[in-house]
RNA sequence: GGCCCCAUAGUUCAGCGGUUAGAACGGCGGCCUCUCACGCCGCAAACCAGGGUUCGAUUCCCUGUGGGGUCACCA
């Protein structure tokens, strides 16, 4: 049950993603890293799913994260589908395991049983922001009896375990990018460990599985380090030795917030679609917070390996660059030599699963074979001019203010995150929600089909909006509409000035 | 707001006590050229601020400022 550790043997390491949604492009951003870290010591890069969040993990995203980064190359030793000698790698099948090492928990006491109800927390919320004060957990639970609240859970009443942390005194990790990092307890919440359907919250499985998996340094986000300090206190609690902690910088938006959707494309899937090569991409990642030195910074995912060391990691969050990233493969294209860059064009641009949904759409309005090729140039490519049009698209909208537009187009650009019809972004699924959409912002169907079949094809006359959206993919129509959203807030007002 | 992290051109990185502070992307100008792109040449562009330490700080320390992260029965 001891995982083998010694400093001097090889390293563990691993990367944990949550299948939920499309492979994020941080979560290969953090597999890199840690691949190239592993490789480059002779030790094992380890995918463990970490599906322990029931609503929100998809079966299929899974499979996704397997797909993108074996497109990048990022290969790993050990997985839910390659197997290994501390399997399973999926922590919902791992359920008893944690089950018995919180049990040891809430007999040494470094756990308890919390019967508050949410209604109960979010009041408690609810007034801690009111006053301002601190937030977290009031220990409301902290001191009932251990039997007695073991008789209650299991007499069936709902319960979470927490986490027993000491009031007084600090807790500290050291980082081996930033040195030591010291929390005062009093700072740390009471951690939810347990929820109150058997599934364990991410610090506790995390920790069980590292130790259990034999993880010698982990390798992650910066988003993790407030959340350190209770891992720490968990290897403590257990009596495990403690892995080293290496806190990358997150990725940023240009605005420098952290990478999301609502401002950047991050499905890894948008840039294989797009047509980055994945060598380039690799590549190109390995430039964000990390450097060859001398000025170095076109490589390979095989020289960053042999190059890899922490003193040439940076700490601070990069700004992921899409330009840059689009020069470097404009560059590695012209390096392609034509048969090569022939076959991959095929492979990316020209496939049967992806043609055929356009074969399908165009089959009744050409009237030759070849007009197939400008009919569907939208489904193709990044930006899309929708100048020429836009006037005519405009008289559908012309009594509408200008802001009215640009808030309805925000608000179908955010709800399609939100909306489960539209989060998978099919035909029907699209239409469905786009009609009640309407009906919520008072947009006649009229109105916002018409703006919407402008910034996805840059045309008024396409195939049916719905199945030409599906075709263009949600990433690239995320892309299309923030550029047409600033096109229209570029625009002078039309609407009469006294419109509200 | 509390706590934590970070800080060199617009962006990504070099630099690791003494440099005209270097490169790439982007920007600007030029050459090449039937156009565009490529290619080539050149230009502009940075050490967040204030205190220390030191003979000497972009570099070490402190404070401030700015940016980011985090405060869930999500990871």
């Amino acid at each position: 049950m001891s995982a083998p550790s010694d400093s001097n043997s090889a390293p563990r390491v691993r990367i944990a993603p949550s299948p939920t949604g499309d492979p994020h492009v941080g979560t290969a951003y953090m597999g890199l890293f840690n691949y190239a870290f592993a490789r480059r010591h002779g030790g094992k890069f380890i995918l463990r799913i970490e599906d322990t969040d029931q609503a929100r993990s998809t079966p299929g995203s899974e499979q996704a994260i397997f797909e993108a980064l074996r497109w990048l190359g990022i290969e790993w030793d050990e997985g839910p589908d390659v197997g290994g000698p501390f399997g399973p790698y999926r922590q919902s099948e791992r359920l008893p395991t944690y089950a018995l090492e919180v049990e040891r928990l809430l007999q040494s006491g470094h756990a308890y049983r919390c019967f508050c109800t949410r209604e109960r927390l979010a009041e408690l919320r609810k007034q801690q922001v009111e006053a301002k004060g601190k937030f977290g957990y009031d220990g409301h639970c902290r001191s009932l009896d251990p039997e007695t609240a073991k008789a209650r859970a299991e007499a069936g009443e709902a319960c979470v375990v927490r986490l027993r942390v000491p009031d007084e005194g600090e807790t500290l990790f050291v980082d081996g990018l930033r040195g030591t990092i010291r929390f005062a307890n009093a700072e740390i919440d009471d951690q939810v460990l347990m929820k109150s359907d058997g599934f364990p919250t991410y610090h506790l499985a995390n920790v069980v599985d590292d130790h259990r998996m034999g993880i010698t340094h982990v390798i992650r986000g910066e988003e993790w380090i407030t959340s350190t300090p209770k891992h720490v206190l968990l290897y403590q609690a257990f009596g495990w030795k403690m892995p080293e902690f290496f806190h990358l910088g997150l990725l940023r938006n240009p605005d420098g917030t952290k990478l999301s959707k609502r401002k950047n494309p991050v499905s890894v899937f948008y840039y294989r679609e797009m047509g980055y090569l994945p060598e380039t991409f690799v590549n190109f990642m390995g430039t964000l917070g990390f450097s060859m030195g001398d000025d170095v910074e076109r490589f390979t995912l095989a020289e960053m390996v042999e190059a890899f060391e922490w003193e040439k990691v940076h700490p601070g969050g990069p700004v992921f660059d899409p330009v840059k990233l689009a020069a470097f493969n404009a560059d590695d294209i012209r390096d392609l030599d034509d048969e090569e860059l022939y076959r991959r064009l095929l492979e990316r641009v020209l496939p049967r699963e992806r043609l055929m949904p356009m074969v399908r759409q165009t089959k009744e309005r050409i009237k030759r074979l070849d007009d197939f090729v400008p009919y569907v140039a939208c489904f193709f490519g990044g930006e899309v001019d929708y100048r020429a049009d836009w006037p005519k698209a405009q008289k559908k909208v012309k009594k509408r203010a200008r802001k009215e537009v640009v808030d309805a187009l925000k608000g179908w650009l955010d709800e399609i995150e939100r909306d489960p019809r539209a989060r998978a972004f099919d035909a029907e699924g699209l239409e469905a929600f786009s009609r009640d959409y309407c009906e919520a912002s008072g947009f006649k169907a009229g109105e916002l089909f018409t703006l919407l079949r402008l910034a996805s094809t840059g045309r008024m006359a396409t195939p049916p909006l719905f199945d030409t959206l599906e075709i263009v993919g949600k990433d690239r129509m995320r892309e299309r509409l923030r550029g047409f959203i600033a096109f229209v807030a570029g625009q002078p007002d039309w609407a009469a000035a006294d419109k509200k």
